[in-house]
DNA sequence: GGGTACACTTGTCCTATGACAAGAAATCAG
DNA sequence: CTGATTTCTTGTCATAGGACAAGTGTACCC
């Protein structure tokens, strides 16, 4: 198995090299096609994944039964559903693979066992938590202070990769607009 | 001092009453009068504190220096910055007394030795950001599928309180509009 | 108590984006 | 290869909410 994607997931000032052999020891390699569904809405978490390649989106359904996308997860980054992880209740999103992707997984038990006993890992746990809440809070500012097509541009300007892979309605429900807006932005902004 | 705001915030199943015992002792009462600042954008975060009266306002100022209402914090809240108090950087956010407020304050030199020797207070902690998070993704989600009317009857259905002590254009760029969209509204839904 | 600042309302006009529908292009299954 | 399905584009029209400016409270302050 290679351990480089761990290695760089799991960089943390206070994680020692023999605790980050620990960590590596309890993941399995796993694969999931293009449209599996790697969490499902109602379902409980009892693991998480770090994607190693591929291209994974969240998504919940709306009251009117529309799909809008939460969020999308590329390469070194988790597949961690928190409020059913840690609080143990039903996933309120689903997580489907938008290509083919090589996962690394965890189960919550070895999880939990190494979380309690080494303190490194629980400082880069806090961390990892912090961190995703901190880019919440800017994506959420985002859809307070910039247009619709400034969202587009920073998008593309950070994360392209995002939209080679992902159809154009489901980065359109991530930006908070219809498709066809997004298509009439992605005209304009072509054009130069 | 009150035990009771303390008792309230810190129930989990896993922390014994030893072991909230032990966290009470640590927490220092502490008031602001209403316009203090509890934490400043630039600054770093070495505590956190619990409202056990009043009102608070977190805050941002945008590319423009439009000043951006984040959140709002009501009794019995943590007044906390997580990247800030666990990762070391400094302070995105503002925050701001709004009301006369009554807070128990808790260092992180202290929080730190308990988060560390309390495995209760760990899995507190943890379900305390992944409800955090949850929150927020579900603010988030509102702004993308709810109309500015829907999401203002939701506040005063759910925060009430929140109308009543905060000024109209906190308000309303908590909501994400303009303070006259919201006069607006707000006369609006009260013809009936 | 009169001034200065702040909080809120209201008017007019404008623009970004949505709703809906139709067509074009790409992808997929047999 | 062919038809079916999905993805993307484009048109027309409607509307929620913004920009800006003026007016009306309301509160604090010397």
């Amino acid at each position: 198995m290679n351990r480089d994607p761990l290695v760089e997931v799991y960089r943390h000032p206070l994680l020692q090299a023999s605790d980050l052999d620990q960590l590596i020891s309890v993941h399995r390699p796993i694969s999931f096609e293009k449209g599996d569904f790697i969490l499902k809405e109602g379902a409980l978490s009892n693991a998480y994944y770090i994607l190693v390649t591929g291209l994974v989106r969240s998504f919940v359904f709306d009251f009117d039964q529309n799909d809008i996308t939460t969020n999308f997860i590329s390469k070194n980054e988790l597949i961690l559903e928190a409020s059913s992880l840690f609080q143990g209740i039903p996933s309120q999103e689903n997580f489907q693979a938008l290509t083919p992707c090589h996962c690394l997984k965890i189960d919550f038990e070895d999880f939990q066992r190494l979380f309690h006993s080494i303190k490194g890992f629980r400082e880069w746990g806090r961390a990892w938590m912090a961190e995703s809440l901190f880019q919440l809070k800017k994506r959420s500012l985002s859809m307070i202070t910039d247009s619709a097509t400034d969202r587009y541009l920073n998008l593309l300007s950070q994360q392209s990769d995002i939209l080679k892979n992902a159809p154009l309605k489901d980065v359109a429900s991530y930006l908070g607009i219809t498709d066809s807006s997004l298509s009439r932005i992605r005209k304009e902004t072509a054009r130069n």
